[in-house]
This record gives structure tokens, sequence and C-alpha cells, in this order.
DNA sequence: CTTCTGACTGGGA
DNA sequence: GTCCCAGCCAGAA
């Protein structure tokens, strides 16, 4: 690809697509299976905030949180209130300090599930 | 071109 | 557990 037809912010949309119901990631994992690392987890979650209401409704952005397993929110709160029952409604389940267990519902890859 | 900002991450105090 | 700081990447001004 002489200048990438797929920018950053659209590749990092298309591998949100691929997380399957009831798993989240993160955007740090996100970024290191689109470009090899965890580098880009910044812009990641930038292409994520650029998001208008017709894709949000097609990108599950919802499934995309922190590293430490928190809803991540801009300035928009009202952003993180539907994500967290979007997620409570797919199953998966908070802690007392409101963080999620990666281990148990962290997304494993689109090739890497192999197990 | 330079500079700043951000839905981030990791390490240290 | 918390708070603070430095680093990296992509886009906008």
């Amino acid at each position: 690809m002489t200048k990438q037809s797929s920018s950053f912010f659209q590749r990092a949309i298309e591998m949100v697509k691929r997380i399957p119901d009831g798993q989240v990631s993160t955007y740090g994992q996100i970024s290191r299976l689109m470009s090899g690392s965890v580098r880009g987890a910044r812009a990641v979650g930038y292409a994520l905030a650029g998001l208008s209401e017709e894709e949000a409704q097609v990108i599950p952005w919802w499934r995309v949180i922190n590293a430490q397993g928190r809803i991540s929110n801009s300035r928009q709160e009202h952003r993180a209130i539907i994500q967290r029952k979007l997620l409570e409604e797919e199953g998966i389940k908070f802690d007392e300090d409101e963080s999620i267990d990666l281990s148990s519902f962290g997304w494993q890859g689109p090739d890497e599930v192999m197990a």
C-alpha cells in the first residue's frame, strides 16, 4: 500500500468490530493487534472518541476499556454511563470498584483464541 | 515546519 | 490502594 488506504483510525475501528459479544478489549490490545505495539493505544482511544452517533451504532466501542479494566471517558461522561449499561447487558461483570476482570472477560484476539 | 492535545500505558514514590 | 511523571502515536491548528 503506497499510502495505506485505511488510516490508523479506520484500522482501529475495523479491529474493534471484531470483538465478540460478551468480551472486552483494551486500547493497548487493539493497538497491539493492528500495529504490533501498545504505543498507539492513545491514538486508538482518540479514534473512538471521534465516532459519530451513526458509527457508534455499528462499532462496538463500548467493548473497549483501558488496561486497568475500567471505563475511560472523555468530556462526554454520558458515553461512560451507556457503556457500562451495554456491557452489563452482554454479561460483563463489574467489581465493587467498577472494574472488569480482564482475565475472565478479556478478548484473546482474532486468531490467538486457539486454546 | 513546530506545537499541543488526547476514551492510554507503565513505572516509581 | 493512591497520586505523579515520562513516553509514544496520530491528528488538528
